[in-house]
DNA sequence: GTTTGACCTATGTGTAACTCATATGTTTTA
DNA sequence: TAAAACATATGAGTTACACATAGGTCAAAC
């Protein structure tokens, strides 16, 4: 229990958690962080919290989870319900979910480098009506 | 050259090129697909041009090309220029883009298979003021 | 005291490639 | 002739911001 009662403004949040203001600011219009309004100027005041949140906010983006994915979990806290059951059925199905995507990036790469090497043979093409580029039209994978 | 002068409506072009209907619609908003309007009923004829146009998307997406990627190839052709340089160039950026995100998406992968190995043994826990999920909070990976 | 610069605000746009929904018009078929 | 199946344009939703705009605020230098 910190009774630490600091309190920052936008960009002394951001260099301090290493976060660019843009980003404070989308979480912030996203109602993931709620900063007080200071009544003198209507400048944001983010506090210890914030500061929790923002990292808690980075660390689960370093996991994988989505901001929306994060919205949920800190709607669970506020019920003062667990969140823990959603936080591993999300990564879960994000796991299968990241692997296809993998091994599509891997096929992709495979089929780039591939027509890479084919085309380091062939002279480029000038556009006639049968084709619209020799190189790609002439790709064949396998 | 072939003469065939068969047209097709967005359904029948689609089932033939095997796209979704809303593709196709989407290439013809970017302009790239050319379709002739019925004056009768303002239905869209797609020609075999379209077809092979729309076959070069397919193949060129295939291979890694984004549509603004196409829309500069199909340009290049109008103005009878070749796209071959430039089909070169964005393949031989891409690769190293690609292999980066494939980089990511790997060390995601096994940041998310460390946190599953490690929350498997927690149990879950319940919010106090000072933690918001014990999982996400407790992971720590190397 | 005011001007300058650095800060703050809200809001809208752009990104990629569609999918889906809406409202509406057309053609075919039962 | 009315329903089914087709067509159209258009706008919103997806992800997580970056960037630009227009304008208000504040500390310090002049």
């Amino acid at each position: 229990m910190k009774e630490n009662k600091h309190t920052f403004l936008v960009k002394e949040l951001a260099i301090y958690c290493e976060v660019t203001t843009d980003a404070i600011r989308y979480y912030t219009r996203l109602g993931l962080l709620k900063p007080v309004r200071d009544p003198a100027n209507k400048y944001n005041l983010y506090n210890n919290e914030d500061v929790q949140k923002l990292r808690f906010i980075t660390r689960s983006k370093y996991l994988g989870y989505r901001l929306s994915d994060i919205a949920k979990i800190f709607n669970d806290c506020e019920k003062g319900k667990s969140p823990c059951p959603r936080v591993r059925k999300i990564i879960e199905q994000r796991i299968p979910e990241n692997r296809k995507r993998l091994e599509q990036l891997v096929q992709l790469q495979q089929r780039m480098e591939s027509a890479m090497l084919q085309w380091d043979k062939l002279p480029d093409g000038i556009p006639d009506g049968d084709t619209i580029c020799a190189l790609i039209e002439s790709f064949e994978d396998g």
